[in-house]
DNA sequence: AAAAATTCAATCGCGCACAATCTTTATCGC
DNA sequence: GCGATAAAGATTGTGCGCGATTGAATTTTT
């Protein structure tokens, strides 16, 4: 596919003494910089709510399915527990949740959300349109987008597990 | 896949009494989840100049063309002098770069490379060539997924900016 | 020219992300 | 049962990102 460029990945370096990379050129500056202009977009959305975006992402995964392990949750989030503890116990301390040991294996830490934490859900139901909207983007051009990205970070996470 | 909810964008909201949105279903989830991945297969890379993921684009931006303010910098990576003053701070306490007020306009001071920086460019050069193998695209793919990106970020941005 | 407004960088505080380390609990081998 | 190993989560330390504020330098207004 990528033929007009000879991969030779170890090769000799052309006759330029190995220019610098390009910012503009790199796809993950692109990745990065969209990434920081939709949490600002996101912010005064969620400032109803007084929730940041992490807080967000976990409340959406937990009003989809609670009563689950940190470790499941973070998984889902592709957070780790150095992330999601205090962030969870923030949540917890606005009574939006609970996190009680699972008897069954004192071990685990299982997220069990309020009714406040519940009905926050309800409130939450516009802002997909709201972020639509800002973005200028249609349902199926932002779904085919969502697509590609999904399948280039797994792409990317099945590197890092490889071996 | 998702097809037993009708879509109808902008019509009238169903009588189930708002639904919550779901994680998987997020455009924004997967742009936040394909940028962490990401940086989690550049942190190895970049391990061997000793520079984080930010640091990396900083100085991509400033082997490009230096000698600039601070905000100019910022304005290309979308931070402001909060993340980038102790950023810098750093990349100068390692002799990359050093940071003088500019004579001209005393409240700017100007970024400008040293030969460590600027030699550092060199050992940078096959970076994205190895991102891309980590990211199973080809070039094209790279490009046209980092232009959708872009535009995404532009019209962001644009939303951001308005009135 | 004096006052007001603006610009630029630095600083502070908060909340992620994540590596590294530690504690507690469970499970495996024997 | 008992020790070794593994697994789950908490803790600590570093480095972003960014809102808010501050202070100094410059520009604009009057």
């Amino acid at each position: 596919m990528d033929e007009q460029t000879p991969p030779l990945p170890t090769a000799a370096p052309p006759a330029t003494p190995s220019a610098p990379p390009k910012l503009d050129d790199q796809l993950c500056f692109a990745l990065y910089s969209a990434g920081l202009a939709l949490t600002k977009v996101y912010r005064p959305i969620l400032e109803a709510l007084d929730l940041t975006y992490p807080q967000y992402l976990a409340m959406m995964a937990l009003w989809e399915r609670d009563d689950i392990p940190v470790n499941a949750l973070g998984a889902q989030l592709r957070l780790d527990s150095g992330t999601l503890t205090p962030l969870l116990k923030r949540l917890e301390a606005r009574g939006l949740l609970q996190r009680r040991r699972d008897p069954e294996d004192e071990r685990r830490v299982r997220v069990v959300l309020t009714e406040a934490g519940r009905s926050l859900g309800a409130r939450a139901s516009d802002i997909p349109l709201a972020i639509g909207q800002a973005a200028g983007m249609n349902r199926e051009d932002a779904r085919a987008e969502r697509d590609r990205l999904v399948a280039l970070r797994d792409r990317l996470e099945a590197f890092l597990d490889r071996e």
